[in-house]
DNA sequence: CAGTGGTCTAGACCACACA
DNA sequence: GTGTGGTCTAGACCACTGC
């Protein structure tokens, strides 16, 4: 309070925030202290601002397998929350941590919202493209985790084999708004990733 | 604040614990609204009160392997920030859902809190038994997912075949102390399992 | 422009932990 | 008992949305 001059709410806010982020806990009575959040080789999974933020020391490269404009079916509207033939940008990827695949990403955005994207946005990095150049704000994803066997393409993607297990997360992100710009499905190497989740309360 | 005579900040917080549950989200200038957070057949992930209290309306039951009385070896020490030979009792258990077989579970917990447990407990629910009766207070807990090939023993516990996938869970759930009182590994039937996370932020 | 949410203050009192 | 966190008030002003 002192060093900030603010009063004791904002400082407590500012707690808050740090609790919510997972990086520190209060004990009632007792002070405020450090929670052990990151686990190497772990995928934090409240972090929505893409794998290329998170991983910013490995090296992250990404091959497109397709970038197409299409119309979303019954499916896609029903789990985007949009209008049946609105346009969505298709992006298929798998994705390399340190020349090593790493995940099978299927996504789609609504064009509506994500009004131009190409091939070398796609390479890079979309989240930072979305959050640095369109200004847009990503408030909150449902996330769906699951497991299945790989086909034989997918496996061949992976460098694995057909029929050894995957982690499957299937993400809705919403913006500041509430409207779904993004539906994703992420296949990921079941040798080389495991996710983080920090559960409070 | 009509309605229940209290002042805007105490209404803004009562808010803001629903925002944090993922129930609502709130959009600046335009107001609140709800957030469809219930998916049918997925596991809610920041649920730490078990699946007995997830699941009140399926029948759940247990079937209890193991219930002994242990040491802490270097590894579960370090994982339960204990000592070395600390009295840990080990309780393995396969929970069915309507009489399906869901999870393997194999859990740890530290004696000197969870004083007392039973065969008959452990059919129950464990942490009923750990927040009703013992009042002990859980605060947040550290999930880890991955994803594996089960053996031989897992697969026909779980009604599968040696090989098939598995989604691992593995908890590491804290007292409102910050002490560790118990850590876990989950196996679950991948064909009838998923996970449900809300990312905020 | 009206109504919503976001931020902040200054002060009060309660609950809990620990020496 | 002192110091910590938890809760609450009454009021102020700002920022954003939508008509």
């Amino acid at each position: 309070m002192e060093r900030f001059n603010v009063s004791r709410n904002t400082i407590r806010k500012a707690i808050e925030v740090l609790v919510g982020k997972g990086y520190i806990y209060q004990v009632h009575g007792s002070g405020v202290f450090l929670r052990e959040f990151s686990k190497p080789g772990c995928v934090p999974m409240w972090d929505m601002s893409g794998l290329t933020r998170t991983f910013s020391k490995d090296k992250l490269t990404s091959r497109l397998l397709d970038l197409s404009l299409i119309e979303a079916n019954d499916e896609l509207a029903e789990k985007m929350k949009c209008k049946i033939h609105t346009k969505l940008y298709h992006v298929r990827r798998v994705r390399y941590m340190n020349d090593e695949p790493f995940t099978i990403e299927e996504s789609f955005f609504n064009k509506d919202i994500i009004l131009y994207l190409n091939e070398d946005i796609c390479k890079k990095s979309i989240y930072d493209y979305i959050i640095n150049d369109l200004k847009l704000k990503i408030k909150f994803a449902d996330k769906i985790i699951s497991c299945e066997k790989l086909n034989k393409d997918e496996a061949l993607l992976l460098h694995l084999n057909e029929g050894d297990p995957s982690l499957i997360v299937e993400n809705t992100v919403f913006l500041s708004n509430g409207t779904i710009f993004d539906f994703s499905r992420e296949k990921y190497n079941y040798t080389r990733s495991k996710l983080l989740s920090l559960a409070t309360l």
